[in-house]
DNA sequence: ATGTGACTGACAACCGATTGCCAAAAGTTT
DNA sequence: AAACTTTTGGCAATCGGTTGTCAGTCACAT
């Protein structure tokens, strides 16, 4: 009985519902998305013409004659970093609600696939939400002007933000450390291009001094499990009783590192990781470290880049929105061992 | 000097090469994508055109004009199991690698959700890949008749895929447990729509009769760290000294709960993973697991997929790829405990 | 010089929508 | 009933490419 007889072959289009209704493409396209502009009746009867072809509008198409594309491209520096799981699921949740497409690239913490994949979702998607952005102040800022973009803990003036405020807690870090009884305090650095790192070390810089402790720099180190035993390493040589390390991942490398070694945590060494990341909580001993709200930073960042895609539907346009962390106490600190 | 005084606003497009080198844009189109199709010399004025535009295709349209979206959908049933990290990375490097872009959806382990998801595909790629499939055999080959389609961990026969080799392991775990003494084990099942679950207790209960071992069944249970509590207390309570999990998120919760009651594994009871994923090397005790080439599934997932998007660029084009396991012993399985 | 075929490049239709503009239809007002 | 306004729906252009078809060019063989 149907028109098309190969409806199980092809997908219905806009044409087949206009020819089965006798009504133009363009009147079914109106009924679709611009309903107030089409008679009642009229689109009632197109409505009913698409639930039983089954149709589904081709997103290629609509992009192509709309210019939005429904799709949001979402880059990371490291896909298999636990720490960005959860916030590709935080955005991923928010764009599905949405009804976005999520595009999720690994820019393998290289500026230059990071550039690239930029321009090549200049025209694949409506928006980017960058997270640890490597790019330089000037370059994102240049991008940001052509396709609207919101960076996660990457704060750079003219571009909406996700800030985690890590370096606060890494103040309380240090203060539970000095509860502890600690006076030498390592800071184990993330990369050199991390914005994150290098703020988290002036925030902890200060705050040693102000303190009266001693605050050394180790580092720079890649934020994987394996640079950990360097940067163990490196801690035990610096004679530090309590390390501070840029994120789980590190200090978690640190901590099977030092059982190696047969230097026991806490007894004779604090670690401090950051994030809260998966495996935190039963890795021997459990990581003391700053929770981030990474899942919820992630739909943040996405509530704040539709605010911008569609400004008419309400909603405050902060440009800037800094998340809390709290130090969750675990296993992996302890009183400062007695010299 | 620039015909397009905008061309720093807009994208350049093919129709502005061809007016800059004054020839019609189905040429430059063929000097893109069909080289021999077009004179040498037009060719060299065009791809110079074309970089000093800064030219880039628009995807888009070539999608709705070449009906080939370059994109591959990933289906996996849920983006935070460190599992499907490892999958995902091992997909999306061979992907970029061959220039296709990767689409990924998590389908909350819902078969509606992954339905839906692949009638969605169905137009925005060009092939899927679907770890896990909550499908029914029926409903997964009819889907496959549309669109080419990978499955990972899932066998259908009529749809390629990509298996995983975990029943063999868990002989080999079942066979190392015996051989530390127990002699009564529990498998931890996973969700009641897994089939490698289900295959996975079908070749251990086969192995237990073989050896004359008692195997029990636990569960279902759902595969995350949560769940492996009450899994911990059903092993505890039905009595054995060794369990096998479906896998190592269930594990891992068991050895916190366990840890919890005061139970010392491998003292009072061995556990033994599945997956080997991240954090199994570190949480406490590190977890004697069945190793899987996840990553390397991805890869080969990728590889099948694209074999059959491009059926000219030779490559055997087997419907079927089974990955080996192996069995890594830590410190999560010791000698059965002497009543 | 003419025929043959290989090679080039242009024209135009098409993919599946969106959207500005216009005319027919319907409803209102005087 | 004529004039005017508001709906309502259709035509056709457009987005940026791809691709089938065809005509023109040129070389080579006859």
């Amino acid at each position: 009985m149907s028109i098309r007889p190969d409806q199980a072959e092809r997908p219905a289009t806009i044409h087949d519902i206009a020819a089965f209704c006798g009504v133009a493409a363009s009147t079914v396209s109106r009924a679709l998305s611009t309903p107030e502009r089409v008679n009642v009746r009229t689109r009632a009867r197109i409505e009913e013409a698409a639930a039983r072809l089954n149709y589904t509008p081709n997103s290629q198409a609509k992009a192509l004659s709309s210019g939005r594309t429904g799709a949001v491209g979402v880059l990371v520096p490291d896909i298999t970093n636990p720490f960005y799981f959860d916030l590709i699921r935080g955005t991923q949740l928010q764009l599905k609600a949405a009804g976005y497409t999520q595009l999720l690239v690994d820019t393998e913490e290289s500026d230059e696939v990071e550039a690239s994949a930029m321009e090549q979702l200049r025209k694949g998607a409506d928006g980017i939400i960058v997270a640890a952005s490597r790019l330089s102040d000037d370059v994102l800022l240049a991008a940001a002007a052509k396709i609207p973009i919101v960076a996660v803990n990457r704060d750079v003036p003219g571009v909406p933000a996700v800030i985690i405020d890590t370096p606060s807690a890494t103040s309380q870090a240090l203060d539970h450390l000095i509860s502890l009884g600690h006076t030498r305090v390592a800071y184990v650095a993330g990369p050199a291009t991390s914005q994150s790192s290098e703020r988290r070390w002036t925030a902890l810089a200060a705050a040693a001094e102000a303190r009266g402790v001693e605050a050394h720099r180790l580092g720079p180190f890649a934020p994987t499990t394996q640079s950990g035993a360097a940067a163990a390493d490196a801690a035990v040589h610096s004679g530090v009783s309590a390390c501070i390390a840029f994120n789980d991942l590190i200090a978690i490398g640190m901590l099977q590192r030092l059982s190696a070694r047969g230097i026991r945590v806490p007894e004779d060494m604090s670690i401090v990781g950051c994030d809260d990341i998966f495996g935190a909580d039963f890795c021997n001993p459990p990581l003391t470290t700053m929770a981030s709200p990474i899942e919820q930073a992630g739909r943040v960042a996405v509530s704040m880049l539709l605010a911008r895609l569609n400004p008419l539907a309400g909603g405050g346009r902060r440009s800037r929105s800094v998340m809390p962390t709290h130090l969750t106490v675990r296993g992996s600190t302890g009183p400062a061992p007695k010299v």
